[in-house]
DNA sequence: ACCCATCTATATTGGTCCGATATAGATCGG
DNA sequence: CCGATCTATATCGGACCAATATAGATGGGT
């Protein structure tokens, strides 16, 4: 899924400017499935605009820098609904703290157990976050995705602290 | 976690060609988390013999281009450690899935079901893989990671199934 | 026995995307 | 009143991927 889709997508939602696409999947409790950063947001917004499937309006603003609003076209709806017709990308998941876990054996154990608390702890703030009662009554697909979220960091949070907890037993039995 | 300290991890483990540790993450199960195209690899294995973290030596076989086996030097295992003791980079995860299920309302419902069939299948493939029986006694690492990957699969495909299981009654529902 | 598909193996290229950085006024808590 | 953070847009180098090219080996099917 290219950042342009990702974009057609938020704005078929309701008008935006490159900065509210960024923030809402940094803060809304998606950006753990879906993100992009400024330097592919906005090069897609302009090539969406030339393209005709948003439009701009700048709101000129005294004292500052134009807004510049983006719309939805009809053409872009309609483009945005082709993607999703078609077979979808598959998930790419890559996460550094899992690689690093495979060598766990090369590493001093206090720097193991750092790394599995700082992960823990990112991941119980995500799980937080998710938790969060949402404004009722949700779509169907915020519906789906939010629980959909929850019952992986569920998992996540449940095995890893199981994990750290044998962990501990290890260190005990080491200092004993 | 750059393709370069992919390649150092898994040539800490042993010998390997490019292609040998392009094979290793798509086929051992740890695909779900850490990946590489070869469009990467074969780079950052140029740019590391370059710099003396790894060696080549070129197995010459008639009939066929050479093999070309890397080795990871003294100074890339000090490499490699060393970027596991700094900081690590946030797990990334793109769904392109979940993305489009934030817009179910748009999709014709037979397209949804499709998607959903289409994921749950894919995720149940790789579940049953990271069940298969590893052979024994397994590294530490490569046990908590199993154990790890596990967990996740086995959540995401009960609440997959759970949700999938409600949409085919609301279907039988809507036929009445 | 033969053919086709798949596998092993290396490599390149175009294009997408990210991370860092630059700029600059607004707003707000201490 | 000052520094930190926020809003907002933009660019650039570099990392990375998908597709493609090449070419001999291997193995299953008929």
């Amino acid at each position: 899924m290219d950042v342009r889709t990702i974009c057609l997508g938020i704005l078929s939602r309701g008008d935006a400017t490159g900065y509210e696409i960024k923030k809402l999947f940094d803060d809304d409790g998606y950006q753990h499935f879906v993100e992009a950063s400024f330097g592919s947001i906005y090069p897609a917004l302009s090539r969406l605009t030339q393209e005709g499937l948003v439009s701009v309006r700048s709101e000129i603003q005294e004292k500052r820098p134009d807004r510049k609003v983006y719309s939805i076209t009809e053409a872009g709806r309609k483009a945005f609904l082709g993607s999703l017709l078609k077979p979808l990308p598959e998930d790419r998941h890559r996460s550094p703290f899992v690689f690093a876990m495979l060598f766990s054996h090369l590493i001093p154990h206090p720097r193991v157990v750092e790394m599995l608390d700082t992960y823990i702890e990112q991941s119980e703030t995500k799980l937080a976050q998710l938790m969060e009662p949402k404004p009722q009554p949700l779509p169907e697909g915020e519906r789906f995705v939010t629980g959909f979220g929850r019952a992986v960091y569920i998992a996540m949070v449940n095995y890893l602290r199981q994990y750290r907890a044998e962990l501990k037993g290890d260190a005990a039995e080491a200092a004993e």
